[in-house]
This record gives structure tokens, C-alpha cells and sequence, in this order.
RNA sequence: CGGGGCGUGGCGCAGUCUGGUAGCGCAUCUGCUUUGGGAGCAGAGGGUCGUUGGUUCGAAUCCAGCCGCCCCGACCA
């Protein structure tokens, strides 16, 4: 059985090249749920919170939860497949383990008692404890050690996209500090540490590769290790001025490219070590003398930064107390060496407005937009310009750019102001006046510039991205 | 959880001090005129003033409890 046959017929105007799935569907907006608000909402206090409201991209439901509106739910699925993409690519294999947890796991691990009111705890209807998870190290510890037995059954990489609960005590910014919050867990299974720091490195390696592709300049952080001690444990910081910490670093590293394509099987610790060479640190890890010592003074930079993601090699703190145990070669059993690799996916939406937004609204990366061109169209009912601007749907669409047609009868000031607030990166203005002599314009929405094209051009040069620069 | 603040049409607010039966802007609907950067005029609809109780002839307004939300702090991806 193909699975093509079990996919819904597709509109004809879908294009010829669809994939096997389309996570984001062009679309026309007299058929969209927009909900733009002309007026700042009085709660939100930073520029991620206040234009994803006023963007209509979500709705807050209670304090700290979100309901995602369409078009922040389409941002939140480009962002989850770039992020299951380079995962994927970095040799870690996905699964979907459940939201409610039984407080039994927790008890195995001693961190039921320990880990306090920031969990959710929920009876179900035969008294049973369950909780909300808010994270997952026992359930997969547990998954693992149902299977795996032998050193034959490591290294394993396993991941998953799920959402999290933590009853913060005070929720705030949004999604960027929200009580649910969508995660993307990766959690390794080693023979020994050093397997562990291979595992350790990979997720290094690919987290570069996930913001850049993000269109983030991520620097890794050295983070407090607890216990464990040693040196696995980095935060991925973004820099951003509503940063919810301080931070310090060698400023050549905000500008260090991605690795991008290299061999995840093999030895990526010249890589690692490049990135790590140079000072950088967070407020708690801090030490203002060696930062002056090893960062020459034009070098030095402190700003304000938004934790984004976070790897951590535990050892055997789960295995040990669980029992994931798995036998050696030399027939002695021994508890696996684990780590874990977080992303806050519903995070990141936040972070990268905050990241790149001006007083207009959103300026999305265009990995992430939720459309690739909005097409405003600005006589809707005229005939020649709906002609015109259906002919730029259809070609856009088939060239996969997911267009946005804005088809409604809202006059022109309104449309643009729409467009420039969600932020797609390139807009293609389709009017009466310009088509009499068969002219439209493009505006690049990161820098402004508007380029008067014939349409047809305009159409062509969208659709193979020749206004795209970086 | 400690400190502070706010709950009044969908949104943003005034009215509360000094009690007398609810108002402004935006949005919505209708009509006409407009139409290349958030239009104009005319008209219309929409609110048990968070909730419960108390004081009073009378409560959005005064008092008490509760609920919700926001800000600062401690906490955190």
C-alpha cells in the first residue's frame, strides 16, 4: 500500500511538485482565522508577547497556557521539523511518549518527594497518582531498560516532540517563561562516558546546525553540571536585550558559522572544541577575572541572552536508580551512561521575535515564516487585479512558497499594516495602477527596499527566491 | 509564596476619592461617499460594572470574603 493513497485528494492548484506532507498549505485570507488586533494588549510587557498577540498567533487560555492560533501554529510546526530534521540527521531516532505519567516512575527515581510544587499532580478516577510530566528521564530510562540489555543495544539516541507542564510560580513573557511548553527531548544510552561524550558532541554539533538554520546566532554556554561535574553541560544562549539572564562571551563566537555538513559518525571533537575554546559563560558560571584574563578588552561582550536549549550528560543518576543496566562484554553488568538534550521549541517562537522584530511587528527568518509571500492584493473585486493576483497565488503556490493571498476588501493601508505586523518576508503588491503597465512591487519586509517589477518577473524572482539574502 | 496593582460591551480606557441607576475611542452591523500605507459622514446593536455577602431608601462607587490576571522578588527550559 502507498501511503499516497491514503493522502486526500489535493486541490488542483497544490502544484505538481507536493511532498509527501504538506505541513503548511498556502492559503487565502477570506478563508483564514487571522485575529490581528489594532490595539496593544495591556498584559504584555515584551515584544515577542505583545506582536504574537497582536498577530493573532495565540491566545492565552490561563495563566502561562496558550491556545495556538493558526498561524503561530504553523510557525511552531516549521520549527519542530527543522528541529526533528537536523535530529534525524544527527543520527537520533524519534518516539512519543505520553503527557500523563505515573507517580510510581517518579518514586524509582527518587524525584517525586524531591521535585515539588512545580509539578502537576493529577488523580485519576481509581485514586491512582499520575502527573503531568515535566520532563522525561524516568519514562524513557524505563523504556530502555524494558529492551535493552546487552552493550549490543548501544549507543541508542532516541527523541521526542512533546509538550511539558511545569506549574512555575510565576509565569510571564508569554510563551517564552509558559507553565505548558512544547520541548524537543533527545536522551542518550552509552556503554561508558566516553560513548556518552560522543553521543554528547553529536547533539553539540547538530543544535549549532538547528539555530542557524533558525536563522539564531546560538552560542554555547558552559553550564553548571551539579553533582556530576566535568564539562558536559552547555546552554545554547540567543542574544536578545529582554534576555532573561546575563551573559558573557568572546564575541567571535556569536559570528562563528554553523559546522553544517559533517559526519555525525565520526570524531566531531575538534568541532566541539572549537566552540568551546573561547570564554563564555553565564551570570552563575561567571568569573569576571578570567574573562578579562583570557578575552582581550574589544573583544568582551555582555548582554543580556534567552536560554534556548540545553545538553547535559548525567551519567548513571537514572540507570542507577532504575536499574538500566546492561551487560559488557567481559559479562559484568553495569548501569548505562545517560545525557539529555532539550530544545524549548514553543520557546524559540518567542525568542526569535525577540530576536528580529522592528516597530511594525514580526520580520521572520524564512525557514520559520509561516508564509513565504503574502500577496496583497489591493482592489479585491477588480477584475484584472484578482486575475493577477491569482495568477501569483497559483505560480507562488506550485513553487512551494506558500503564499498568503490577501483577497479581503479591507482597504490598502490596513493590508499593509497587517503584513508588515506578521511579518512574511516578502510581500508582492498587486494593484490597479501598477498593472496598467503590467508592473507589481516587491517589498523585502527585513530591509524595507521595494523593487518595482514587471508581474511577471516579480512572480519568477519570488518563486525561485532571488530576493532572499541570508 | 512575600510585596504592589488591576478586573467596567470584543480590545484599550474614563467614571470609584465625594453613592443617585454607565460613558469615550477602536472594533462590529446598515447606508452613502471613498480606495496605493490602519478613510469620512449618518445611523444601529452590544455591558447582571469578576464573584459572593454586607452597609444604605439607593452601590460600578463604601466594607468584607473569594476568584482571576498583571508587575517586582525568590524559582525556572
Amino acid at each position: 500500500m502507498t501511503l499516497a493513497l491514503l493522502r486526500p485528494a489535493l486541490p488542483s492548484n497544490a502544484g505538481a511538485t507536493q511532498q509527501f506532507t504538506t505541513v503548511s498549505p498556502p492559503m487565502r485570507l477570506s478563508r483564514y482565522f487571522l485575529p490581528v488586533l489594532k490595539e496593544t494588549p495591556a498584559d504584555a510587557q515584551i515584544a515577542s508577547h505583545r506582536l504574537m498577540l497582536r498577530a493573532g498567533m495565540m491566545r492565552q487560555e490561563s495563566a502561562g497556557i496558550y491556545a495556538w492560533l493558526p498561524l503561530g501554529h504553523r510557525v511552531l510546526q516549521k520549527i519542530s521539523q527543522i528541529v526533528r530534521e537536523e535530529q534525524d540527521r544527527a543520527g537520533a531516532v524519534e518516539l512519543l511518549m505520553p503527557t500523563i505519567q505515573s507517580a510510581d516512575l517518579w518514586r524509582e527515581s527518587n524525584r517525586y518527594d524531591a521535585y515539588g510544587k512545580e509539578m502537576l499532580r493529577i488523580t485519576d478516577r481509581h485514586d491512582r497518582e499520575m502527573l503531568y510530566g515535566p520532563t522525561n528521564e524516568e519514562m524513557i530510562t524505563e523504556i530502555f531498560r524494558a529492551y535493552c540489555r546487552s552493550y549490543k543495544d548501544v549507543p541508542k539516541l532516541l527523541y521526542h516532540i512533546q509538550w511539558k507542564f511545569r506549574d512555575e510560580i510565576r509565569p510571564r513573557f508569554g510563551v517564552m517563561r509558559g507553565r505548558e511548553f512544547l520541548m524537543k527531548d533527545t536522551y542518550s544510552f552509552d556503554l561508558d562516558e566516553a560513548g556518552a561524550r560522543a553521543a554528547y558532541n553529536k547533539m553539540f554539533i547538530a543544535y549549532l546546525n538547528t539555530f542557524a538554520r533558525l536563522g539564531l546566532k546560538a552560542v554555547p554556554m558552559r553550564a553548571d553540571t551539579g553533582p556530576i561535574g566535568g564539562d558536559l553541560s552547555h546552554e545554547f544562549i540567543i542574544l536578545a536585550e529582554t534576555g532573561e539572564s546575563e551573559v558573557f562571551c568572546h564575541s567571535d563566537l556569536v559570528e562563528m558559522p554553523a559546522p553544517g555538513d559533517v559526519d555525525f559518525d565520526g570524531d566531531l571533537q575538534h568541532l566541539v572544541d572549537q566552540r568551546t575554546a573561547l570564554y563564555a559563560a553565564t551570570e552563575e558560571m561567571h568569573e569576571a577575572a578570567r574573562f578579562e584574563a583570557e578575552v582581550p578588552e574589544a573583544k568582551r561582550l555582555s548582554a543580556r541572552g534567552i536560554e534556548v536549549g540545553h545538553i547535559f550528560y548525567f551519567g548513571t543518576k537514572y540507570s542507577d536508580a532504575m536499574k538500566a543496566e546492561v551487560t559488557h562484554p567481559d559479562g559484568s553488568s553495569k548501569p548505562v551512561h545517560m545525557g539529555s538534550y532539550g530544545i524549548g521549541v514553543s520557546r524559540l517562537v518567542g525568542g526569535i521575535i525577540e530576536a528580529s522584530h522592528d516597530e511594525n511587528g514580526i520580520i521572520w527568518p524564512e525557514s520559520v515564516a509561516p508564509f513565504g509571500v503574502g500577496i496583497v492584493n489591493l482592489k479585491a473585486g477588480d477584475a484584472d487585479t484578482d486575475a493577477a493576483c491569482d495568477k501569483a497565488y497559483a505560480a507562488l503556490t506550485a513553487a512551494g512558497r506558500e503564499p498568503l493571498l490577501d483577497d479581503t476588501n479591507e482597504r490598502p493601508g490596513g493590508k499593509f499594516a497587517t503584513m508588515d505586523l506578521i511579518g512574511l518576508p516578502y510581500q508582492l503588491v498587486i494593484g490597479p495602477r501598477g498593472l496598467k503597465e503590467g508592473k507589481a512591487e516587491v517589498k523585502v519586509r527585513k530591509t524595507g527596499e521595494r523593487h518595482e517589477l514587471a508581474l511577471d518577473d516579480a512572480i519568477a524572482r519570488l518563486a525561485e527566491g532571488a530576493f532572499s539574502h541570508g
